[in-house]
DNA sequence: CCTGTAATAT
DNA sequence: TATATTACAG
């Protein structure tokens, strides 16, 4: 392996085989820079060097090219086009990677550079090793990366060792940042048995961890509708969530979950029903929801507990969901109590009232079954920097007959706040940015591209705390603006017209499921970018705690993990444009 | 290789 | 606790 090492790092002094391979696009406003550039390009035995004046002419190249064309050196000021501009309707049209070239040696500017999506950004004047070493960024392409590992000091801060997250590619000074990006940057191929060496941590760290939040587990089951039972697959679900940032194994790992709770109520279901008709139906949203959560009945379903284990048949209930996955809509809707966030947007409350389990009534040996009616009373919100999360009762629910099923000593009064993750090692939140643009950005994005925003998750340095904050104002400031979901108007990014009145929620939900998936088909790449920190400001907004407590506590750890930069989360704000 | 499941780790 | 990871069987 060292040996490999050996090669790779030789190969970026001379003339590399690789470099041979790869192709460049060139833009520049300047004639003379660009002239230079690709003859400095072409001399060191690039594939191919294009060269465009103009963010236009990049794009359309970019466009017809995108096979063929391995990555874009890019000067951030172009006559045509804003500051780095060019990047984001780069994505829009091709995956390929950006380098951005500016004189603007400004942190501030850099990160801005990086967080929209540019894959580095080199402070000028370039220097012959710099192109050199240009054609590893070609291989970034196909990642599907995410990660961000922020750390560092911070974690020193909260006397926490970081031996965890050593891996940050961030933030770092300009040469550091070159020098250590090059070396993780290069293909993983076989290379990892030396990275083992150097950093332990990025081997076998663990993944950041995902919050489930309502959003994201509605997008699931969105998903897993769509797809229909059959393929129902963890790929599949991935693909069709189309969340930058979640890997399979998240869906995977959900997906056994929720599987399993679904499972539970079946059960749940059938022993309550085989118990007494009368009052063991479940019919009404609280009975169950009340049953699971206030403990009520912890004995009764405890029994299952145990059963997890062995289970003779469990494909069954995987079955028999496929066929409520399968229809369509619920006969009776139900009817969750309009949530809306004291943020005021209006179509989360609707979105509550997805079914998260199979539809209401399913035939069971020719007996209609309503178990699907259940809700779950736990409804909790948590809010966190900056991102609320709200908990809908479906995943809430999801979320705690698992729980309780397995904790026969389920304590009745307890609070379940299920979204406080109190392990701050390494909880992931995602801030989700409206496609990382202001909305200004974002609209003239949409005359551009209505329908095709794609934009691939960035890789967010974390700086220090305290410097962090005053980078954050600057770069991140727009990108907060669109953090806290109260946009006035859901900036719809797809052709599909009308944003669910909010009146929606009072008719079935069923014509918004169907109009909410086809919005969801055509649509939608979800961005997670992950977030260095996030001020509390945002927080300020209390909304609506009404529901649960335990939300402090919460807050609080999630201060921690923010501040550490280890958090991310799915902020709600990604689905004003789907409901 | 991809899934689903269970067990276990964090 | 919730989620990740791993091992293993199909």
């Amino acid at each position: 392996m060292s040996d490999e090492k050996a090669i790779s790092i030789e190969s970026v002094n001379s003339s590399s085989p690789r470099l041979e391979a790869v192709s460049v696009l060139v833009v520049d406003g300047d004639s003379a820079c660009l002239a230079i550039l690709s003859r400095m390009l072409c001399n060191l035995g690039y594939k191919a060097v294009m060269t465009a004046k103009r963010a236009y002419d990049a794009l359309s190249i970019a466009q017809k090219q995108e096979d063929e064309l391995h990555l874009v050196l890019t000067e951030a000021h172009l006559p045509d086009m804003d500051k780095y501009e060019l990047l984001e309707k780069m994505k829009a049209v091709s995956k390929v990677p950006v380098v951005i070239m500016s004189d603007d040696d400004d942190e501030n500017a850099m990160l801005g550079g990086l967080f929209k999506g540019a894959v580095f950004y080199f402070v000028k004047p370039l220097t012959i090793n710099s192109l050199k070493n240009l054609w590893q960024f070609a291989f970034i392409k196909n990642r599907n990366h995410v990660v961000i590992d922020l750390t560092e000091e911070e974690s020193s801060v909260y006397g926490e060792s970081q031996q965890e997250n050593t891996s940050n590619e961030g933030l770092e000074s300009d040469s550091f940042m070159t020098r250590d990006r090059w070396l993780k940057i290069k293909k993983p191929e076989r290379t990892y048995k030396d990275e083992d060496k150097e950093n332990s941590d990025s081997t076998s760290q663990r993944k950041t961890k995902i919050v489930w939040t309502n959003e994201l587990h509605k997008r699931f089951l969105l998903a897993v509708r769509l797809l229909g039972v059959d393929s129902a697959h963890p790929k599949k679900i991935l693909q069709q969530m189309n969340v930058p940032g979640l890997r399979k194994e998240n869906v995977s790992s959900h997906l056994q979950k929720y599987r399993l709770s679904l499972k539970r109520e079946q059960e749940a279901i059938m022993k309550a029903r085989a118990r007494g008709p009368k009052k063991s139906k479940f019919p009404s949203h609280q009975s169950l929801s009340t049953l699971n959560f206030r403990g009520g009945c912890s004995h009764t379903l405890n029994r299952y507990s145990t059963s997890t284990a062995y289970q003779p048949k469990r494909r069954s209930h995987v079955q028999d969901l496929s066929s409520h996955m399968s229809r369509p809509s619920p006969a009776g809707s139900v009817r969750f109590p309009s949530q809306v966030y004291s943020s005021g947007h209006p179509t989360l409350g609707n979105e509550l009232s997805f079914p998260s389990m199979p539809y209401h009534s399913t035939y069971k040996n020719g007996q209609p079954t309503l178990y699907n009616q259940l809700d779950y009373t736990n409804y909790h919100k948590t809010n966190h920097i900056g991102n609320r999360i709200t908990s809908n009762k479906e995943l809430a629910g999801f979320r705690q007959v698992g729980s309780f099923v397995r904790n026969s000593n389920f304590d009745g009064n307890k609070n379940f706040s299920t979204f406080g993750d109190h392990d701050h090692s390494n909880l992931v939140v995602f801030p989700i940015f409206l496609h990382n643009s202001t909305q200004q950005e974002e609209q003239q994005q949409q005359q551009l591209q209505p329908q095709v925003l794609f934009s691939s998750p960035l890789q967010m340095p974390s700086p220090p705390p305290q410097t962090q904050e005053q980078q954050e104002n600057d770069i991140l400031g727009q990108e907060r603006q669109l953090q806290p979901q109260f946009l006035p108007s859901p900036p719809l990014q797809m052709p599909s017209p009308s944003p669910l009145p909010a009146a929606a929620e009072q008719q079935g939900e069923q014509d918004d499921i169907f109009g909410l998936e086809k919005q969801l088909m055509q649509s939608p790449q979800w961005h997670m970018p992950s977030m260095p920190s996030m001020p509390a400001a945002p927080t300020a907004h209390e909304q609506e705690k009404d529901d649960m407590f335990g939300i402090e506590s919460e807050e609080t750890d999630d201060l921690f993990d923010i501040a550490k930069g280890t958090t991310q989360h799915i902020n709600d704000a990604d689905f004003v444009d789907l409901w």
